[in-house]
RNA sequence: GCCGGUAUAGCUCAGAUGGUAGAGCACCUGACUUGUAAUCAGGGGGUCGCGGGUUCGAUCCCUGCUGCCGGCACCA
């Protein structure tokens, strides 16, 4: 016999070898046909499988969150029957849960269309109704190699031979249809619902390797109920209304156009949505940094010293000159840094010395990669390096912390996750160094997070530092959810010895600082896109482009309306004038749509009692209030966080 | 870079079996002097992304390129 505890902590004795079925069937009927699944001591597991020893016990019904990756695991199994159905002769390759949906990669000669997709979600709905019991069988590795190759289902015979030796080869049938499969499923395919909708056709590498043969994706999502499903597609319009492209062009910030793939023409309120970032990021370098600027174009010799040739010139560009001189523009500052400190020589005085730097930089990025402001291909960092000694090393960590987390906090970031990321296969310098480097960053990410009492999150992303150093990558949660990698901070051993860059110590030697790199926006570009979004336009005041408008109702008003505009103008605000011969309405209309975060409409009656009208954007309603209150209120919630 | 899609006025989009195009908004002009999300009337505006081919004729068909969109890969 043996003992399960049951959710309430009631504990029952069961013969060995019953199933999960078994145990609820035996409660009611009614709970048997809600229940989806188990979990045993915790990890989900098929309803139908023997359960050998004592264990906690959970029956997972559909409102169960984690009911929702056996929903859209089971529905990439009926798309991918759904394929082969429809088109016999596709391959399946694999089909995974990822968030908020699933895919299924296949291999087939023609691609999908529009309307093979609708096909597709047809034919899924047909099987899902079919209802089709989930049965597991153990095969052997040859059966089931035998199998799959007869059926020409070749990458199926490698993802075979890569399981592991000591795991056992799982199939999933449902009806006439199997997988290979590591489970667990469902019931049958009817409990999957139909809340569910197939979303796009992309391609993809096989095993996500770009040497290897392309494959034709297909996403879907899937909730466990039709409000989910709505929900979820309402949040993607959403997204889609605060897309940076979208309003960029709308609240007219900045333009691309054919002749520059991925650089940015700013606008005039654009740009002066960047110097509010960049006058703002100065304010919070002052007291520690001292601001640089190297050059643009350095010589190919200077990247070769710093390794970026060897990785990276392919992604550079590069001019040649009459003279044969081989040039790049710059795709980094850290070169040009390392230069200005080695001008002169450096006295352990000297550090931890901060060279910060608003760095202009190139890069020759992928065609593919460019996304608006996302990625682009010129864009500026707000870059820095720390030189300082190892002793030092650890406080510089920390200091920056601080700085990021206020920096992210100011403009409503609060939902923070550092994670390091360590040694990555292509790198320069001894395993000795990286130890040393990686053994200090974890002690620092440990403290980071204590220190934080358990607010900022912390994890380690394997390989994944630059060729110079291992890394703190500062992802943040923006008002809809999404995450954003923008802030790290790479501790670097090699670049100073590379460059031979050295200071006098106290006792009269020459050592090697340590660097380190560091950024908290990252490209200042994406940050302004990824602010875009998260405002959704609606600037706080301090950052708004354009802070106010004074529009007159009638021509009677318009002397009053000059006055109020100068007034504002000269109480430091931003804002424009709008005495057209236009109804108060449309001009109310035209603002709102440009995100004026406050039109002060004045007319008659205000200009007798020298008062503003003003209304909010958001708002449906406008607040009366005399002109000298406008201007106190208005400066002060322009003061940026920063300076209040 | 790879796979797929796409490109018509400043913007959003319609359109013709192949006979060189149209709407709304925007813009310009005039009238209206207006009280919180579109006042009315008139007008101008397009090498239909770029190059080559087929054709009597191409914006439409074929082809190459470029940009953009969705993914993948990449992101010092």
């Amino acid at each position: 016999m043996i003992q399960l505890t049951f959710p309430d902590n009631s504990v029952r004795e069961f013969a060995k070898g019953t199933t999960g079925a078994d145990v609820v069937g035996g409660i009611s009927k009614s709970l048997q046909k809600k229940t989806l699944a188990m979990a045993l001591n915790g990890e989900l597991r098929d309803l139908s499988d023997p359960i050998e020893e004592n264990a906690s016990i959970e029956f997972i019904n559909r409102e169960d969150p984690r009911a929702l990756e056996l929903i859209r695991h089971d529905a990439a199994h009926v798309m991918a029957e759904a394929v082969q159905e429809l088109w016999p002769g596709t391959q399946v390759t694999i089909g995974p849960v990822i968030e908020n949906g699933f895919y299924y990669d296949f291999k087939r000669d023609v691609p999908f269309s529009t309307e093979d997709i609708a096909a597709i979600e047809k034919k899924m709905r047909q099987l899902i109704e079919r209802n089709e019991k989930f049965t597991k069988e153990i095969w052997s590795r040859d059966q089931a190699k035998a199998h799959f190759a007869e059926q020409g289902e070749h990458y199926k015979v490698e993802l075979i031979d890569a399981i592991p030796a000591d795991q056992t080869v799982k199939i999933y049938r449902q009806g006439e249809w199997l997988d290979l499969c590591r489970g667990p499923h469902l019931v049958s395919t009817g409990q999957i619902g139909q809340a569910f909708k197939l979303m796009k056709v992309a391609g993809a590498y096989w095993r996500g390797d770009s040497n290897n043969e392309m494959l034709t994706r297909i996403y879907g999502t899937a909730w466990s109920n039709e409000a989910d499903l709505k929900a979820y597609l309402h949040m993607l319009e959403e997204a889609e209304k605060r897309d940076h492209r979208k309003l960029g062009r709308e609240m007219d910030l900045y333009h691309f156009q054919e002749e520059g793939p991925g650089v940015v023409f700013w606008h005039h309120k654009g740009w002066q949505l960047f110097q509010n970032l960049t006058n703002y990021m100065r304010r919070r370098l002052a007291d520690d940094y001292q601001e640089v600027n190297a050059p643009q174009i350095l010589d190919k010799s200077l990247w070769e010293t710093s390794g970026h040739w060897e990785w990276y010139h392919e992604n550079m560009f590069v001019t040649e000159t009459e003279d044969h001189r081989v040039f790049a523009i710059k795709p980094m500052n850290c070169p040009g840094h390392v230069q200005i400190f080695k001008h002169g020589l450096k006295s352990y005085r000297d550090l931890p010395l901060r060279m910060a730097e608003f760095g202009a930089v190139s890069r020759y990025e992928p065609s593919g990669a460019l996304h608006g402001l996302m990625r682009v291909r010129a864009f500026t960092q707000d870059d820095a390096h720390i030189f300082c000694t190892e002793d030092q090393l650890a406080a510089e960590c920390h200091k920056i912390n601080d700085l990021i987390l206020s920096v992210y906090k100011d403009f409503g970031f609060e939902e923070i996750v550092v994670k390091l990321s360590t040694r990555p296969e292509k790198r320069v310098g001894s395993d000795a160094v990286w130890d040393h480097a990686e053994e200090v960053m974890t002690e620092v990410l440990k403290q980071i997070e204590e220190n934080s009492g358990g607010r900022i999150k912390t994890g380690i992303l394997e390989g994944e530092g630059a060729f110079y150093g291992p890394k703190f990558e500062y992802t943040l949660r923006d008002a809809i959810g999404r995450e954003w990698q923008c802030g790290t901070t790479q501790v670097d051993f090699n670049l100073p010895e590379r460059f031979g860059a050295f200071y006098v110590d106290s006792d009269g030697e020459k050592k090697q600082p340590v660097m380190v790199h560091r950024a908290i926006c990252g490209s200042l570009e994406r940050f302004l896109g990824i602010l875009i979004e998260n405002f959704a336009g609606h600037f706080p005041l301090w950052m708004a482009p354009q802070q106010f408008v004074v529009a007159a109702i009638t021509s009677d008003a318009d002397d009053y309306a000059k006055e109020v505009h100068a007034a504002l103008k000269a109480a430091g605000l931003r804002g424009e004038l709008d005495l057209r011969n236009e109804k108060i309405n449309y001009k109310v209309r035209e603002h709102s749509h440009a995100k004026v975060p406050a039109i002060i409409a004045v007319g008659k009656r205000e200009s007798e009692e020298r008062t503003v009208s003003i209304r909010r954007l958001g708002s449906r309603n406008q607040v009366s209030m005399t002109l000298d209150e406008a201007i106190a209120s208005m400066c002060e919630e322009a003061t940026a966080p920063d300076l209040r």
